[in-house]
DNA sequence: AAATGTGATGTAATCGGTTACACAATCTAA
DNA sequence: TTAGATTGTGTAACCGATTACATCACATTT
């Protein structure tokens, strides 16, 4: 490999001299500049940048933490944390933990070790408590899902479970009195949040518990499908909700198969709006995050801890917004 | 920051020997490792992984590079690539170009600068020759997509070329004349090759090459729509062919608007079996890759060249299927 | 002419680790 | 008993860069 060294021998001139040239950092004669180019240009040097981060005990790279990257919903918000990433100098890595917690702590022992300045989370199999330990170590920020137990370290999500009070009211406003919630497993605090949100609502609207009949399949589309099979096995409710929209569409496809009309027979509302769910037939009624705006905020959240680290953990809430398409099926007297 | 000579002050032992106890590559006294263990727990001491990387000049980790994770095809090929990265002690980072040439090389220079061990490219915006040099500095596969002008770099995909053939052949066997092909910009040489492989069995059925109607809109459920709107123009064809599944599925959204029947009044294929294609509706006949195994390959390739560098280049050519489902109208004659 | 300032460059310490080598203590074999 | 091997540990060089400080040549000021 070539080295700082080789090329300072090359040029003749000492290697804090290359350095100077390499950095820009102080005055170098005009002549010794362009030898110093010169020459690496003729070794074809590439500067090692773990001679240069160890020195500066920074790297300039932050690292996002997915649980997959199947889930298309990710992909706008890691744009936004991208966004703004790009624009302070800093580059984005990603890890997906595919549900392998081992996987999780590997990458986090990166950050603590230096080798990235950051870690923002859009998942994690910690708990609260973990992260809250981490956080004092390095700079953390947690996006778009909520966890369990967490406190002293920065957020960006929206209010899931006034969200799902909302989506519930919509069905609920609609005709809808017995509803199936799909919520995604226990590591995603959001989905759980959405379904207290949805217990709330069907109290609201004077209704008992029973109303509600949790299915705690996942959010993929065969965990849809999964959820759809059970509630084939006894009376169908009026409403289906589930946390994601790639859950709603694998049940709208299992109704197909049973004859059942998705929007007419059954209302079926999904979470997240996923660039399908316009696409799919019928489209996808959903709730709208704003996914960029996530990301956006995140990053700006953690430059801050990076660059502040003493700096008081924010909670930031952003809003959500109904999308109302075509899968479920709306009273004439409904307005919105 | 606690470093390693503060937990060999703490133990009381050099810092040559606490070094070894995190290592375990040399004999220490029994007592020794408690103590210093003792100390690491009681500093919470995690080593910096810059000093020992750069002593050891390898990180065991490599990176993917993707042009966005919102195309869900290139979670299966990661999934493939983490899997034998895993049993290798290597993790694997992510980067998305998101048509961001700058950005891509700067990620490159990581692995040029030795920060990383290696580099798998499922895209690049780089030229063939600029990734055969790169190749000769550092472990380098290219995997999923085919860049024109690549030679001496290991590469894994599937044959392309031959894949667009099959996918035409079929169609014109259940009696499409006429048929479109939507493809991707010029930075996705697979998708170009598979509409060569169209023109051959469009050639090869005897029928002029004027009916293969080319439409270069992209990869998105959008420029399937784009894409929809370019054919409602003139006379449809019999036959849309699309380099994605996500195209496909715009473009049939846009046939349902018309009051187009896909499967019936127009026959549609994909390209990469995307989990949506088996739950849209109609569901989605489509030419399926075999995604994990690209994965698997490429990350076997890439080991290879990361413990010995002088190995020769392995371009590997892996089957591809045709999955049929509903949005091909079949002729009854057709078997399959 | 002497004192002072400035610009260009080199020397060497440093970042946080790993490891070749040296050395002392202990054990083993002849 | 003693030479030689083994074991455990410390010293210091080293990885490839950055940078505080020193140095020297030359220009400017008094």
């Amino acid at each position: 490999m070539v080295t700082i060294k080789d090329v300072a021998k090359e040029a003749g001139v000492s290697v804090a001299t290359v350095s100077r040239v390499l950095n820009g950092t102080d005055r170098v004669r005009n002549e010794t500049v362009d030898a110093v180019q010169k020459a690496i240009e003729k070794l074809n040097y590439h500067p090692n940048f773990l001679g240069r981060t160890l020195r500066r005990l920074e790297t300039m790279k932050i690292l996002v933490v997915l649980p997959t990257i199947s889930n298309q919903f990710y992909s706008r918000v890691v744009r936004g944390i991208q966004t703004v990433a790009m624009q302070n100098g800093y580059h984005v890595m990603l890890v997906t933990t595919e549900n392998d917690t081992e996987a999780e702590t590997e990458y986090i022992e990166m950050v603590r070790r230096r080798l990235l300045d950051g870690i923002i989370f859009l998942f994690s199999s910690l708990t609260g408590e973990q992260i809250g330990r981490l956080s004092e170590e390095c700079p953390v920020v947690v996006a778009s899902e909520t966890i369990p137990g967490l406190s002293g370290v920065s957020s960006v999500t929206i209010d899931n479970r006034r969200a799902g009070y909302d989506a519930a009211g919509f069905l609920l406003r609609n005709g809808c009195k017995r509803i199936a919630y799909i919520s995604a497993g226990r590591l995603y605090g959001s989905s759980f949040e959405r379904g207290a949100g949805v217990k709330d609502a069907v109290a609201d609207a004077g209704l008992p518990a029973e109303n509600v009949l949790f299915l705690d399949e996942g959010l993929t589309y065969k965990a849809g499908r999964r959820a759809a099979e059970r509630l084939f096995q006894s009376s169908l409710p009026d409403a289906v909700f589930a946390a994601s929209d790639a859950a709603a569409i694998g049940l709208m496809h299992a109704c197909f198969e049973k004859g059942i009309q998705p929007g007419k027979d059954i209302s079926v509302m999904g979470f997240d709006n996923n660039p399908i769910a316009e696409y799919f037939n019928p489209a996808l009624t959903t709730v709208a995050q704003p996914q960029k705006e996530i990301g956006l905020q995140a990053m700006q959240l953690l430059l801050r801890k990076i660059h502040d680290p003493a700096s008081p953990p924010v909670e930031i809430r952003l809003p959500h917004r109904l999308i109302i398409r075509e899968s479920v099926r709306l009273l004439d007297k409904e307005i919105v």
